[in-house]
DNA sequence: CTAATGACGACAC
DNA sequence: CGTGTCGCCATTA
């Protein structure tokens, strides 16, 4: 399990700084399947089942147009609010500004 | 090996 | 402008 893929993602998403955040098809842009927004999130969502000493900063990566769509899978707000305390602003109640707080890992990594 | 799924993205209607 | 549908690629059944 845990291919290549996923260790990239895992690299890649804790890369991500404070007060930042990325999207899925940025990431995926980054490890070269450019289509592979799909496989981020997937590569993400094992991450949930798999203990970490230091858990990834999953909550910075968002959909293209800014959406917590990962929210379901953090306990109540915990997404929402963990990115609040960062200083990310919010257009929305689970919407963040993508657009100045986007991070490019192609830039960065 | 084939079919189905998915924390997405882009386009069609 | 909101909704629906297809495509993308890796993993699982």
């Amino acid at each position: 399990m845990s291919s290549d893929f996923y260790r990239n993602v895992y690299r890649v998403v804790a890369e991500i700084p404070e007060g930042k955040v990325t999207t899925y098809g940025a990431i995926a842009t980054c490890l070269g399947v450019a289509s592979g927004a799909r496989m981020v999130g997937y590569a993400l969502n094992q991450l949930i089942h798999e203990k970490s000493d230091e858990p990834l900063p999953a909550h910075r990566v968002v959909n293209r147009l800014g959406q917590l769509t990962g929210r379901a899978w953090f306990p109540g707000d915990t997404m929402r609010e963990r990115l609040e305390q960062e200083g990310v602003r919010f257009t929305e109640e689970y919407t963040v500004d993508i657009d100045k707080h986007f991070w490019d890992p192609g830039l960065n990594i």
